[in-house]
DNA sequence: AATGAATGAGCATTCATTCAT
DNA sequence: AATGAATGAATGCTCATTCAT
C-alpha cells in the first residue's frame, strides 16, 4: 500500500472541506488514531529511538505489518503524533485569543499548564524528540513551537500597547515568559515528580502569575 | 584495557593530592578528553541513541577498538561527559555563593548564560539526554539538575530572609527563577538560532534579571 | 517473536495433553529442527566456541535474522540440541529397562553404541561441549550424563543382588563399564576413524561384553 | 621478532645434541615454560577459545606484547603445551616397559592415573581441546593418543604370546583398556568431582586392575 | 627485550521494513 | 485488510596481532 501519504492529504481536504468521510476513511482514522497513541505510550516510556515496531503493534494490539498499511514509517508516527497535538494546542490558542484581555491570566496559565499536562505524553514527545536530530522532525517540532510563540509575542505586545504590561523587549519577555510557565511541570515531564492534583495546577498558576507580574523584588 | 576506573581513582587521588600526573596519565586523560569531545559533536548533532561508536570513533580520528581502551562502554562515555560538565558547573556556582548577596544579579545571571553558551554541547547533551530513558544517565543528570536546584533555592531563601526579596513559595519561585534563565537561551541550544554575541547576552541578562526582579505589570 | 518459551510450553502441554499440534506449530518445530540440524553440523565441525551464527544460519538455508525468530541465542540452539539428543537417550534407556535382565547383555551394548553412533553429531557435541567452560551449558550437559549414570548404576547393583555379578564397588565399576562402552567409539566420535559398518559394531559389542564379564586374565 | 620458530628449533638441537645452552637460550626457555604454564591454567578454566591472551599475559605476569616475543601465536602456545605433556608421558610410559612383565599391574594403572591427575591442567587441555576443531592442534593431539595406543597395545600383545592375557583381539581390548583407565577419572578432569586423595588413587587402581583381569562375571 | 596502545576484522544480536499467504 | 515470518544492514563490543617507543 503506497497511499498513506495521500490518503492523509485527501482526509485532510475532507475535514475542512466538508465533514462526510466515506465509512473506509472513518475506519482508516480511527485505526490511525489508535496507533498514534499506542506509539506514544510507547515513545513517552522508551524514547522514540528505543520505541520499536513491535512494541508499538503490540501496544496497539495489531500486527506490524499493519503498521505499514497505515503509515509509511516509524518516522511518520512521530509525525502524525506531532500533527495532532498541534490541532489541540492551536484549538487553546484560539480560545485565550478569542476571550482576549478580559481574561484572568491565571485562567489562561492554568488553561497552559492544564493543557501541558492532560496531554502530558504528547508534550513529552513534542520537547524531547526534537533533540532527536532527525532533520524532518526537528523542523516539524520547532515551527510548532515558533508558532505559538508568535501568538504568545502578539499578546503580549498588545497587553504594552494596552498599557497593561510595562514597555519590556518583546521578544525576550516571550521567551522568559514561556520558560516560567513550562518550569513548573518540567519535573513532571521529565517523570522526576508525579502530576500534580488540579488544586497544586491552581497554586502554581497563581505563583507564575504572581512572579510574572509583580517580579521577586521586595517593595 | 580494565584500568579506567582504576586509573580514575587514581587520578583523583593525584589531583586531590598532589598536582603531579605520570606522563602515561597525562596521555590517558588526553586521549578521554579528545574521545569526549568528539563523542559530544556527535551526540549533539544526532543524539546518543543515534550517536554510533563508529561515527565517534571517526571524529575523535581513532579506531572504534580504541575507544574502548577509554571507556567501558558507549553509556561511558557520556557519564564521563556528564561528569565533567559538572566539575565546571560546580565550579561556577561555588564563586557565586562565594560572592554572595554583595554581587550584581544582573552579573550572577550573565555568568550562568555566559556557561550555558560558552558550554553549549555539553549544555544540549545535558538537557535532552536525560529524557534518553536509560534509567543511569537519567538518574545522574537528574541528581545534576537537583543539586543546582538545591543551591539556587537556598540563595532565594536567604534573599528573603534577608528582605531583598518578597515572601514566595520558595521552591515554586526556584523552579520559575530556573526556567527563566534557561528560556532565553533554549533556541540557541535546540540550534534554531545562532548563538548569541557577548552584548546580546548582557541585554539578555538585563531583560531577564529586570522581568525576575520587578515582573511584567505596569504601574 | 518473543514467542519461544511461551510456544515451547504451549508445545509441551499439546505434546503431553493431545497429539495435535496447529499448522503454524508444526511449521515453528520444523524449523527448530532444521536449524539445530545445522547448527549440530557446524559445531560438530568447528566447535561451539567457533561455530559463528553466521555459519549456522548459511548452512540451514536461512537468514541470521530468522535465527532468532526461533531461538533467543546463539546458546539457546546447543540447549535445543542437548535436550533434543537427550529424550532420545532416555527412550533408549527406557526400553533396555523394560526389557530388564533377560536382555542379551551383547544386545544392550550393541543398542548403545547404535545409538552414539547414529547420533554421530549429537553424541560429538555433548561430548566435546561440556568442556565449552559454559556454566550453563555445563549443568545440562553434567545432570544428563549423571541420569544415564544412575541407571546404569541401579541395573549393575541388580545383577549383583542378583548373582549375576561379582561384588564390585557399584559405583567405580559403573564408571568403569561406561568407559568401556565409550572407548571403542571414541576414535570415530573424534574423527580419527571412519564410522564402522553394523557387523564392527557387533564385534564390538561382543568384545566389549567379552571383556566386560570375563576380564583379560587366562586361566 | 621472527626468531621463533628457528630458536625453537635451535632449542631442540641444543637439548638433543649437547647439554649447554647460552645464557641467552636458558632465559628464553624459562620464558616460554612460564608463559605455558599461565597458558594451562587459563585454558583449563575458560577452554582454549575464551582464552584471551591478555589473560594469559596477566596469569604470566608479563605483557601481552611480550607473548609474541616467544610464541607466534596464541595456538602455538596450545602446540608448546601438548608438546611438553608429550615429554612427560612419554618418559612414563619408557619407565613402565623397561619394568615389563614383572611390574605390579596395580601400580602400573597407578601411575599412570596418577600422571592422568597430577598433571590434571595438561590433561583436560590435551583431551578436550582436540574437539576444538582447529586442524593443527587436532593432528598434534591424535599423534599423541595414537603413540601411546601404540605402546598399550604393544603391551597387550606380549602379555597375550607369554600367556599372561587371554587371547583377545588386541585393538579393541586396548580401546576398551584405555577407556577404563580414563574412566575413573574422567569425573575429575571435567571439574564434576574433587581430586581424589592417595588412598582414593590406590582404591581406583585395584578396582580398575580387578574389573580389567576378572571381568563382571560371578564364577 | 619489554611494553601496552592501536588496530580492524569479526562477533552475537536487534529491528525497520517487505511480502507471500 | 491483516498477518507475522523473513530479511539483512547496522550496532556495540571483543580480541589476536602489530609496532612505535
Amino acid at each position: 500500500m503506497r497511499t498513506h501519504s495521500e490518503s492523509e492529504i485527501h482526509m485532510d481536504n475532507l475535514r475542512s472541506a466538508t465533514p462526510f468521510k466515506t465509512r473506509r476513511q472513518r475506519r482508516i482514522d480511527r485505526r490511525r488514531r489508535q496507533i498514534m497513541k499506542a506509539a506514544t505510550r510507547v515513545i513517552t516510556e522508551h524514547g522514540y529511538a528505543n520505541a520499536t515496531t513491535k512494541a508499538i503493534a503490540d501496544e496497539a494490539d495489531i500486527s506490524e505489518g499493519t503498521l505499514y498499511n497505515y503509515f509509511d514509517s516509524k518516522r511518520a508516527i512521530l509525525l502524525g503524533i506531532i500533527g495532532q497535538y498541534q490541532q489541540e494546542a492551536d484549538a487553546l490558542l484560539d480560545r485565550v485569543e478569542l476571550a482576549d484581555g478580559a481574561t484572568d491570566p491565571v485562567a489562561v496559565i492554568e488553561w497552559l499548564l492544564g493543557l501541558l499536562l492532560a496531554r502530558l505524553p504528547f508534550t513529552r514527545v513534542l520537547l524531547a524528540e526534537p533533540w532527536a536530530h532527525d532533520e524532518i522532525v526537528r523542523a516539524h517540532a520547532a515551527e510548532r513551537v515558533a508558532a505559538i510563540q508568535a501568538r504568545v509575542q502578539t499578546f503580549i505586545v498588545a497587553q504594552i500597547d494596552r498599557g497593561v504590561f510595562r514597555p519590556v523587549d518583546p521578544e525576550l519577555a516571550t521567551s522568559i515568559v514561556m520558560g516560567m510557565c513550562l518550569a513548573p511541570v518540567l519535573p513532571v515531564l521529565r517523570g522526576d515528580a508525579p502530576p500534580p492534583r488540579p488544586e497544586d495546577v491552581h497554586r502554581m498558576a497563581v505563583a507564575t502569575v504572581d512572579l510574572m507580574m509583580r517580579g521577586l523584588e521586595a517593595r
